[in-house]
RNA sequence: GGUCCGUUCGUCUAGGGGUUAGGACACCAGAUUUUCAUUCUGGUAACACGGGUUCGAUUCCCGUACGGACUACCA
């Protein structure tokens, strides 16, 4: 069997869209389950739109979500360059033989008699507005001049376009690996330009020319290109390598949460989540995108989600390491419809990754988020502290948010519970403790502060039950949390009294 | 407008001529946890519509509706 080959191509436009990640997630897995070639094409023919930092981006997010390049940009290989820009030379030789073949031609038309020709067909009523086998005839291009006018144009310098001569009636065919056979008319397809005036192909031109020579054998890209499929196999054709023409399959759209349309910037800011791997701040604007590491998803939490959209194993599991998703991978089983994104998903796969988390690797992620608090704290505490948040925690930095009672006494005391919980009998309880786990000798440890506590209890006739949300304020400032007796063993005796005498302190008036 | 693509619980989806239409997220309820969270158990909830084909259609075919993509010298 051939050994298979894959691009991912992205335009460096801004920052890569999480649609990209699972673009090229698809690509990657179909390569490392067939021991093939991963690419990383590098498509930036639009001068105009190029943004500086956006390909360093690209190879940043990759490596983080753990796609590894095997050839292109970055790596190098046997058919570099893989920036598109440094191959003009090679499409401008392919878009010559076009031209010599008779398969295109040069057009000379300024926008505006484009426009002029596009609106004189709406005004005829005419549905396709199309530089085509018909319209073509009416422009200035080298069909219509002859041959000597389109020597003297060519040579005066004047700007000018290469169109590709799409056949008048013909019907092209498409195998779409996902969708099953798709027709097209070549009478709706247009001439599409294939060289600009800037001298830099289009990105129709550029791609099949680059996935030919790079021998590329499966194209894994966004329904979005579905439309001018057909035109690219008809390039092929023209070019006479049908036979090397790869395998095509058009991947589902990644949605809005809500309503419908395309997944964009715009609806992940007003949802509130992330759309782009990593921070981006835009060189334009300044403005800053946070990126699904800085907003505390794992990496391997955001490719399995993202995995899932479109595409799924058959069976009941869900959680899929990258070893399990190259295994199980088929394209077959991709679907065909767009799926919304729902942020609750992904923020559930997180939730799970944390979860199998070692204490130690969550302890280490604790002191990271510690480090950035300026808080220096032991290793072994933190694997306490991992331990008894791990099942609480949906993101990293829950740890520190939801933890923050480990490193900080409280200094607001949460009036519901107050209300509810603390009055005398409970203040006598918490003075007493207080005052038996100062007599303590050893570390207090959480069957230790118990058995103090219900030894307390009993002596003073009231039921511990009663009392252990008022323990739990005064050491929290709040209500809920984890197992107050671990709390106790992680902050120490000297903690457990200060905060308590602070909170019958401060609390002291309010049961009056 | 035109061309192409699509349509199973709110969401991601499995399934496929005869099923109690399955799972997961979310949601709700109960149990456990003296709290909260976890965990466990249970529950609400779907085949867009209309015609065919067929003994039988959610499944196959055709329409309609709805949605999406594309419709640039952007990718």
């Amino acid at each position: 069997m051939k050994e298979v080959r894959v691009r991912f191509a992205p335009s460096p436009t801004g920052a890569l869209h999480i649609g990209g990640i699972r673009t090229a997630l698809y690509n990657f897995l179909l390569a490392r389950q067939n021991k093939g070639t991963m690419i990383l094409r590098i498509e930036e023919t639009d001068q105009t739109r190029y943004v500086p930092g956006a390909e360093a981006y690209i190879m940043e997010s990759l490596a983080w979500v753990g796609i590894t390049i095997d050839e292109g940009v970055g790596v190098g290989g046997p058919y570099a360059p893989y920036r598109q820009s440094e191959r003009k030379d090679i499409y401008k030789q392919y878009a010559q033989q076009l031209i010599d073949e008779g398969k295109a031609y040069y057009a000379f038309d300024t926008e505006q008699e484009l426009d002029a020709m596009r609106e004189r067909l709406k005004a005829a009523g005419v549905d396709n507005q199309q530089y085509n086998s018909i319209t073509r005839m009416q422009m200035r291009n080298s069909l219509t001049l002859s041959e000597k006018e389109v020597k003297e144009v060519l040579q005066s310098g004047a700007p000018y376009v290469i169109r590709l001569k799409v056949p008048k009636k013909e019907e092209i065919r498409l195998n779409d690996l996902i969708r099953g056979w798709v027709l097209v008319h070549a009478a709706q397809i247009d001439d599409k330009v294939l060289m600009k005036s800037d001298g830099m192909p289009t990105y129709h031109l550029a791609n099949v020319v680059d996935d030919y020579l790079m021998k590329i054998t499966h194209v894994i890209r966004g329904e979005e290109w579905l439309p001018s499929a057909p035109f690219h196999v008809l390039l092929y054709k023209y070019f006479g390598w049908e036979n090397e023409m790869p395998h095509f399959a058009h991947l589902p759209l990644l949605l809005k949460p809500d309503g419908n349309g395309k997944l964009s910037k715009r609806d992940a800011d007003k949802m509130g989540f992330p759309i782009f791997p990593l921070n981006w701040k835009d060189p334009q604007s300044g403005e800053l995108a946070i990126g699904y590491r800085e907003a505390g998803y794992l990496p391997e939490a955001l490719l399995n989600f993202l995995a899932f959209l479109g595409w799924n194993p058959g069976t009941t599991q869900e959680l899929f390491s990258m070893d399990e998703l190259t295994q199980a991978f088929s394209i077959d089983r991709i679907g065909k419809a767009g799926a919304k994104f729902d942020i609750q998903k992904a923020q559930w796969f997180n939730q799970q990754y944390l979860r199998a988390k070692t204490d130690e690797e969550l302890g280490k992620i604790l002191l990271d988020l510690l480090a950035s608090q300026k808080i220096e704290y032991p290793l072994a505490q933190a694997m306490k502290i991992a331990n008894v948040m791990r099942d609480r925690i949906t993101f990293a930095r829950d740890l520190w948010e939801q933890g923050r009672f480990f490193f900080h006494a409280p200094t607001e005391f949460d009036q519901g519970v107050v209300n509810k919980r603390w009055n005398e009998e409970a203040v006598k309880v918490l003075a007493a403790f207080k005052d038996e786990v100062l007599k303590e000798n050893d570390e207090l440890t959480a069957d230790r502060a118990k058995s103090i506590l219900e030894g307390v209890t009993a002596t003073l006739g009231i039921g511990t039950g009663k009392i252990l949300q008022a323990l739990r304020l005064s050491l929290t400032g709040a209500g809920g949390g984890p197992d107050l007796m671990m709390i106790m063993e992680i902050i120490g005796k000297n903690e457990v009294a200060k905060r308590i005498t602070h909170a019958i302190q401060t609390l002291k008036m309010k049961v009056a």
